[in-house]
DNA sequence: GCCACCATGTAATCGGTTACATGATTAA
DNA sequence: TTAATCATGTAACCGATTACATGGTGGC
């Protein structure tokens, strides 16, 4: 992330942390606890260089990429080993767990879900109005389908949260989304 | 999860990461240099208690949760505060850093994003197979929402990649998606 | 006899967050 | 004048993974 983002122009620590909150946040995200450290690192190795450019008295320590830096950079783009991919979701976990409760309880976590998913999709929208109509590019595209996603999330849950309502409804014994194929 | 699944039935450590590995895993991962420490500390805490039960020569520990850890885990469950979720995908991060290589290159990796989906979706499905036909609960909900997920992600990269195709062909300059909106 | 599976654990290490400390600049 | 923003950093801690160590059981 940080000889990503150095290599699509930031240049301090702090820009950095600023650009990925609203750009790699949502699937890398980053801390200052490791950006700063990981510079000097990254510095010791020479694939960054910095030199001390102070904004009237405030300190600033802009970096760029060395060649070796960029080389490493698109040698990461390019290697084609199995990628990272990892995902915390505590809601989905209490969804899955929902039959510890009571039978109507599921139908909370649910509407959660739903609920959580418009949250986010409504803060993405935001970042998409903000940007504008700048070139679309590979950034934007990352943005495109982080919306595209949550799109999704939503129908998905609101569909099954309609499900689970007219089961509740009709006073029957519940069951679990077994007519779910058309999700599409 | 360590509760969440002893409350599921799950009795031994092995079991617990046996039945994570091939359930929760997907949201939420659990390894054992954090199962066995961690039901000691449960068990310290009053929240599970266990029993030396040997099968014959192999030693083997299983655990119950008590009515405190019972307790304890309907509480997180009907806890609303904002659950954690975080994404780490580091294919979507070199898509959004695909315009650092030559114009040509971005196809690869969404290609590549396309592929991994597919063998995932692959994968989830031999996993649906094996459970069968048992009666449809939470737990078979979660597994049917990451079929859809996995569903939804092959045809917006296979719709995207398409598209990116189309576009080299024409020897036209690139553009990102620019007409991206239907992925319904 | 061998391999897959059952079963328990630990040590080293890592990647990462949180909270704190400090202070200058700029626009309302 | 005050709040937001720019800017750099560290210490303590935490959650988690990896790799290792050990050994029994059951089926082919």
């Amino acid at each position: 992330v940080i000889l990503g983002l150095l290599g699509l122009g930031a240049e301090t620590g702090y820009e950095i942390k600023r650009i990925a909150d609203i750009s790699t946040r949502f699937f890398w995200g980053a801390s200052y606890g490791q950006i700063y450290p990981e510079l000097r690192r990254l510095e010791r190795d020479g694939l960054v260089e910095a030199s001390e450019a102070p904004r009237g008295g405030r300190a600033r320590r802009p970096y760029r990429l060395t060649a070796q830096g960029r080389a490493a950079l698109e040698d990461w783009l390019r290697r084609d080993d199995e990628p990272l991919f990892d995902i915390r979701d505590e809601g989905l976990l209490k969804v899955f767990f929902a039959d510890l409760l009571e039978p109507g309880e599921r139908l909370q976590l649910v509407a959660r879900m739903r609920r959580d998913h418009e949250l986010r999709l409504r803060h993405f929208r935001a970042i998409e109005e903000d940007v504008g109509s700048r070139p679309p590019d590979s950034t934007l595209l990352a943005l495109r389908y982080g919306i595209a996603y949550l799109e999704w999330n939503v129908r998905w849950w609101r569909s099954l949260e309609r499900e689970l309502n007219r089961e509740d409804r009709s006073g029957s014994s519940r069951q679990a989304g077994s007519s779910r194929a058309g999700s599409r």
